[in-house]
DNA sequence: GGCATAGTTGAATCTATATTCAACTATAAA
DNA sequence: TTTATAGTTGAATATAGATTCAACTATGCC
């Protein structure tokens, strides 16, 4: 197959480059990032890259050994700022859950709006590759089981078990996840002309996600710009068995 | 590329097949099916396919001109049948949400417990072949807006636009679409001992679209399985400011 | 300026896989 | 049984793209 199996001749390692080649390394990367702006994972090649770069196709083959990981490094680098912004909640009360989803949600949102593409690659390299399969669910989880490890806490009744707990904070993160994915990388034409801010995004993402989460509206004095949400409510009791 | 983009020699049209080939054809298609079940879309082969199917390798050719074109016949039966059974809420008052919404997400979690790869399968298509994508989001997307028409009426208060709505819709699909891609895509090990059957499991999701869709919980006689979940809700208000 | 080293080029080569097709085999109608 | 036709085989060929590498160029140190 083109992108191969057999073992090769390795490229040299970074720390073994002068600054000129360190600078190529990454213009190679920043190359490939901006070919997966607008082509699958699967589809780009490395004369993408290269041309995308203005080197030689022969060059990229110094800087790295195949696709796979110059991608993987790039996705790794995006991983490691999301989590250095491990500060999210900075500046939020421990009880203000409506905060902190929003928090959580905004910096989301922010990732999805910058960077559609390397969002978009980073899934169909887990698609491709167990390793990166696995980072990237550690990395998204572990938020995850954040919120998850709460829950028995906030509702003793429930009895939940920490399986449950986490089916829940999944179903709670595929709120944002589908509308980003949808907006963001799948473009979709009929949410184009949303006239929503990232940050007026954020607030209807987080009602959603709060109301799911506790049955109820999040409370007034936390409306933020999503206030007409607040009027999504149940309306009545269910009707009679008849068409209604 | 492997994948040429070349003209070629067109295969024998299906009208024009006796009923012997007209078996290998499907053979073919069911073998690419179980291929699908266990290697990406991008990743599959015509080897990989013919080797299943048990034929020589180039009787591929004959029946189909690619795996993509044989690919999207395999995944427009799966939303055709799924089409049919816009039948889905056969039975359930049309003002019975839960019911009505506890349907469709049954419905769901059938589709990827029973077809984990062609349903992963779908979704890489999409990655790649615009056409299919459309096709793809027009099928979810007219479901959605099923729900999506009704939630002017349903919440006047609110002034939802229809993109507002579509955003809603989007939103609460995520739900399910999280879990049941977790589960039964990506098989999430912590999420492999969760006792629930997929009748239960649709329960939980129901019930987590419902409160996130009108703010409370869908009423008790409604509860079904998913009944513990009643016991998460909003327990108090927020707490003051400081660490909670 | 001379020299050593790092970096670059692009044509040549290699490989996995798609694609063709002439020869072969099964089927069934007459 | 013959014969026409549909179906099948697998070796041969074609191709996209990865990978190598000998020759070339830039950089910086003495």
């Amino acid at each position: 197959m083109p992108r191969s199996h057999r073992r090769k001749r390795t490229p040299v390692q970074s720390d073994q480059l002068g600054s000129r080649g360190l600078a190529t390394r990454e213009r190679l990367k920043a190359a490939a990032g901006r070919v997966l702006a607008r082509k699958a994972y699967s589809q780009m090649t490395v004369a993408d890259v290269t041309r995308e770069a203005g080197v030689a196709a022969g060059l990229f083959h110094r800087y790295f050994p195949d696709l796979q990981t110059l991608t993987m490094e790039l996705a790794n680098e995006v991983l490691d700022e999301l989590g250095n912004t491990a500060t999210v909640e900075q500046g939020v009360a421990r009880g203000d859950w409506m905060g902190r989803i929003h928090s959580h949600i905004a910096l989301s949102v922010a990732n999805y709006a910058q960077r559609p593409g390397l969002v978009r690659a980073m899934n169909q390299l887990a698609d491709e590759s167990p390793i990166f399969r696995a980072r990237l669910r550690g990395f998204y989880q572990s938020q995850l089981e954040l919120l998850a490890a709460q829950l028995p806490r906030l509702f003793p009744a429930s009895q939940l078990t920490s399986t449950e707990a986490l089916l829940i904070v999944y179903a709670l993160g595929g709120i944002s996840e589908a509308v980003l994915r949808e907006r963001y990388i799948l473009r979709n034409p009929a949410l184009r002309d949303l006239q929503l801010s990232p940050e007026e995004l954020a607030d209807w993402l987080a009602t959603l996600f709060y109301r799911a989460l506790f049955a109820a509206n999040p409370p007034p004095e936390q409306e933020r710009k999503g206030a007409r949400l607040l009027a999504v409510r149940s309306p009545e009791r269910p009707r009679r068995r008849d068409a209604g």
